[in-house]
Parts: structure tokens; sequence; C-alpha cells
DNA sequence: CTCTGGCACTCGACTGTAGCGAGTGCCAGT
DNA sequence: ACTGGCACTCGCTACAGTCGAGTGCCAGAG
């Protein structure tokens, strides 16, 4: 298993090669087009030791080598250089979130960005509700017994929800029902406000006492159980590059898998520390997209982080270019976050 | 032009057919599987009359015959039989969108339901807010310089915009803000605002006309010009289906259209009366849905039209089914908007 | 002990040929 | 006007042969 620096070298080699032509790569080419300093037969024996460990492997025997997805993860892990953004991206970045006018604007900027950008398909998830803390929560009559519930959080995202009264209410009370609501949650993370939202019941003079049952439930439905969590996806046409070679020819059930949003939730939405996470194919827990990798990073203002955001391309990609690019527009857009 | 009965029974039954199998469908073959009466040789010059009217076509010399978009269109205009409904469908329709809670989980079920019983892309546009009427009207101070403007519409939609205030604005001049705009424009279609937010400025005291002017900006930006349209996707794994027959063997163009929010506007948007639109192939004229046919109509409460919905597929597909269902759920649909 | 050049070998990609069969167009006959 | 028959077309599949990229291995040099 030693893996002496030179095999690291044609490791290095080799996953380069493959991302950038698509083809399986031999030991004569890779000698020619990078400066190894020895021939190709040294090459060669290094290969074999390299698939004998399982990072490449020949797709068929007269073929040159492929990484596999452990020779990605070690390519990744310890042998691929930073690449820094050119100027253009930077610049390209800075346009296209110039200007945005609401949460929604930015996401759906955004996404579009690190589609455009990464050549990849891209997701992003709105602001989690369960990170947000509530800024206002208001009240409108829609008749005598119903009301909208819209909720604005500190996060830009604003919620709304129909409820049903069990008895007409008439406007003085929803104003009362609308102050005592604010007192009492505004500020708070909504994740804490399961206990707020109890004690908001037992506190309110009888007479509201019915409505604001209802009330409570429907808050703690809407703003904790079912945890709303919402996504934009961008450049599903992307998938469509480099012919039917990536994804082993079948687009089907990558195209499924993007359309749950549960399992995209799962794989950006597990905000780690800051880090950019990189998946690559088996690692990934969704069989649908085993030959799929993922990068993927949190963002938020300043260095909290309030949703998650990532791509998803073949396993075959341009690694340290695409986590780059992921970290800069998350940055970018916690900037942009951090100003409201 | 001289076509008589039987040649379109022909053409009828070549179509049926062909979107059945996905196969050049042959004169013997006809002859088996519909009772036409005459042998294949009759068949035969029928087939040569209709090719040479341009309604069917054959991909080889020697193969059997395919329908052209032509003949599509004369099938959906003259010979599909309407086809009702299954009671699975009925009920499927029915359980699906039961249960909603808020407009977002109206379309987002609505779209999925539509996908997955037609077994096509499905695209739901959300009630346009152009033809909305304004429901109430908020403002939440975010800070003296800042206030969230949220738009609650009779159709459900609740809209934000951050608003920037050139100078910083007192609590009780946000209240008296929110009356006179909720006093000026609840009730009024949105179509119909700009006169009266032009009023609304001019009417209001000076000290408030300052923060009117910017709030009067962002409204009319908001609600009339940006015409934010929102749309629903669903079902885009449904494309590959039929392996790569269908759209002659690039998905490309369809997924690169389908993100065009615009484009799919222009496809189902267009709320015609309350009769079922279907475009196929070359009508259409998006360059990139040339293979591709849609179904569209529209939705809204009672006879009134809020919105479209649609769904887009190859043009070998079962128009009367997709027809009926399209327009199944959009009835459905309508009658829950109703009861809002 | 490591690296190198040489050589036999493997096997996919491509080419050309041949046979099959579905399907057609046409024509003569009813 | 319809039908049966027949020659013809042409895509599809199978098969054989060639080519060449790339490998594994080995003996020899440094």
């Amino acid at each position: 298993m030693g893996l002496d620096d030179r095999k690291l070298a044609v490791l290095r080699a080799i996953v380069e090669d493959y991302v950038a032509t698509q083809e399986p790569v031999g030991s004569r080419a890779l000698v020619e087009r990078h400066q190894l300093g020895v021939s190709p037969a040294t090459v060669r024996n290094d290969m074999a030791v390299l698939e004998e460990e399982g990072y490449i492997r020949q797709p068929h025997t007269s073929a040159g080598r492929v990484p596999t997805d452990r020779g990605y993860r070690l390519f990744v892990d310890r042998l691929s250089r930073v690449k820094p953004l050119s100027p253009a991206e930077r610049r390209a970045i800075e346009r296209f979130l110039v200007g945005a006018v609401d949460l929604d604007d930015v996401v759906h900027r955004t996404v579009r960005l690190l589609a455009q950008l990464t050549r990849q398909v891209a997701v992003v998830q709105y602001p989690s509700l369960a990170r947000s803390s509530v800024r206002h929560l208001e009240l409108v009559p829609i008749s005598t017994t119903r009301l909208m519930l819209v909720m604005i959080a500190d996060t830009g995202r604003v919620e709304q929800r129909l409820v049903e009264l069990p008895t007409p209410v008439p406007a003085a009370d929803v104003t009362d029902l609308r102050r005592l609501v604010n007192e009492k949650l505004v500020g708070s993370r909504l994740s804490d406000t399961p206990p707020l939202v109890q004690a908001l019941v037992e506190e309110s003079a009888t007479h509201l006492r019915g409505a604001m049952t209802t009330l409570s439930t429907v808050l703690l439905e809407t703003l904790v159980e079912r945890t709303e969590e919402r996504l934009a996806l961008a450049g599903t046409a992307n998938l469509t590059r480099g012919g039917l070679l990536d994804f082993q020819g079948s687009l089907r059930p990558i195209l499924e898998a993007l359309e749950e949003e549960v399992v995209l939730l799962k794989l950006i939405g597990e905000a780690e520390p800051s880090t950019t996470r990189v998946l690559i194919g088996d690692e990934n827990e969704v069989d649908n997209l085993r030959a799929a990798s993922v990068v993927s990073t949190g963002y938020g203002p300043g260095s909290t982080i309030v949703g998650g955001m990532g791509v998803l391309g073949p396993t075959r990609m341009d690694y340290p270019g695409t986590i780059a690019t992921v970290r800069a527009v998350a940055r970018y857009v916690g900037e942009l976050l951090a100003q409201n």
C-alpha cells in the first residue's frame, strides 16, 4: 500500500486528464502531458499498484484507466490544489447578485448563478425556518371565521397559512390576538416556540381562548412540525452535457431524485460547520445518485448558518473548481444577507 | 382534400396504434388490430393518399407509417373520441388535493398530481397577480428606514418586498401609511392600481410624502411592472420514458426550455376562455420545443380564470386521455379555490 | 533495488458482407 | 373499387476480419 509521491502524482494526473477529456487515460498519454520524469512502463507499474489498491480501474482490458470513487476521494482530500476563482468569475458573482430585491430574488439568482458557473445542477435551500426568529406575525381577517396568518422571519422568509376559526371572531378580538402573539413570540427562535405557544393559550382571556387554541395549533404546525423547508433548483439541462457518458446513460434516476425535496435537503441541508462537503458517488446514501457527486456548503449572514447550497454533477467533475465556486458564492450570499 | 371516412378511420387507427406501441405501423398490423373491413392492400392505397396530404410519413422506405404533426392535429380536432376518466383517476384527484393547507400547497399538489396522472411534465401557474385583487397590505418595520411590504391577494397569493425609506419614519407614521394604502387599494384589481397609487402620493400629508413616494414606487414595481408570475414544475423524470425515441434523442433543448419561466408562461399562461388548448410539435413557437406537444387550460374559482396549467410531452402522446385529465384537474382545482 | 525498452497479447472499435423480414408500390384480375 | 400477388427497398442483425491503443511481463541497464 505504500503510495509514494510519484504514485500519487500519477493518480492526480489521471484524475485531471480524465476530467478534462472524459476518456480513459493510458500510460503514454500521461507521460506526454505531464512532467513525470519517467517512462510509460514505469507509470504502468504504478498504475497496476493504484488499481490493486482500488483507486483506478480499467473499463475494458485494453483500455486506459479511469479513477474510481475512492480515487476521486483521495484526490479531493490530498491531491487537489486550490483553484482560485478567475476575476471574470468574481465579477460574474457580484453582477449577478447585486440588485436582488427580496429573499426569493436572492435565492433564485443564487441558484442560477451557481448552475451557470459550475455548469452543473445547482440547489439552494431557503433559510431554514428552524434557524430563524420571528420578526412579526400578522393576522388578516378573510371572513369572520377565517384568518390568514402571515409570519415574517428575520431571515426574510415569509410564510402564510389559512386559519379556520371554530367560531366567528370580531375584529377587535383579532387585534387582541395579534398583539398577544406578537408580544409573546417576536424575537424568539422558531425551534424554541412550542412552550411559548402553549403558554399563550393558557394566559389568554376566556373569550379569546377558543380562537387562540386553533391559532396555536396552526402556529405549531406551520412553524415547527411541518418544518417547511423550501428549495430552488436550476441547471438540470447541464445533466445532458457530456452526452450520455455520465450517469451510465440514464438520466432517469437523477431526475427522479431531483424531484424529491426531502432527498435534496438531506444532501445539501446538513449544515455542518463552515466547511465544504464533498460526497462522491457511492458515498452518497441515495441509491439514485450513486453515479453522482455533490459539493455543498452552508451559508448565512456572518458566521452563522441558515441554510445550505450545493451542486450536483457526475463523479467525473472538476472538484477543485467546483469547490472554489460553491464556497465563493456561499460567502458572497452570506455577506448579502448580513446587510439586512 | 378528398378524405373519405375510411381514410380518416385509417389515420385514427395509425395514431392510436403508434401512440400505444411507439413503433411505425404497417398496413397488415392495422387491419389485424382494427375492424376496417378491407384488406391491407386497400389500406396501403389510403396510406399513400394520407402521406401525400402530409398527415403521415415513413421514417424509412421500408418501414411503417408514423403520424406527422399535421396528422396529430387532424386527429385531435376531428377524430379523437373523448375518453372519460376512470373512477380510479377521479378518486386520485380528490384524495390528492384534499387537505391542502394554503395556496403553495394547492399548487404543489396539483402539479405533482398532473405529472403523475398524465405521466408527463406538468406545469402550474400560480394565480396571476394581474387577475387578483388586493385583500390586505401590511407594513412591518424592520428598522427605522426599512419596511417589509406584504401584500395579500384574494387569490391567496402573498408577495413581499423590502422597502428602503429615504429618511427614518417613526412607528406612528408607519401606522398611518398602512391605513392609507389599505383604504385606497384594498378591493381593487392589481391591474387597475397605477392611478390609485398615484393619487395616494398626491393626497398624503406632507410629512408622509417622502415615504409614500418610495412606497408607491415599490408597489408599482411589485404589483404591476414586474408581473411577478410564479410557476411550479413537476415530472421532468417522465421525459426519459420511451427511451431516447421521443425528442429525437436529446433532452437538452427540452430541459433548457423548462428552465425558462417566460417560455413556460407563454405556453400555458395564455388563458383563453375555458377551452383546453393543444399545441402540437411545430405549432409551438419555441424552437426548443418543436418535438413536444403541450396541452393546457386555464383554471380559477367558478368560471373566472386566474392562471393556467398544463402538461408537456412528446408529440406521440395520448391526446384524448391527457386532455381529459388536464381538464378534470383544472376543474377540481377551480372548485377548491372557490371555497375560499 | 528501480527504472526502462521491448514484445506478445487482449479486446474494443470499426468495416464490409450477407441474409432476413417487414413493409411498400404497383398491377392485373375480380 | 377492392384484392391478391409479386418484385423491390432498406434497416437490422450476425459474423468475420483488421486495426490499434493499451496492457503485463521480463530481461537488462543504472
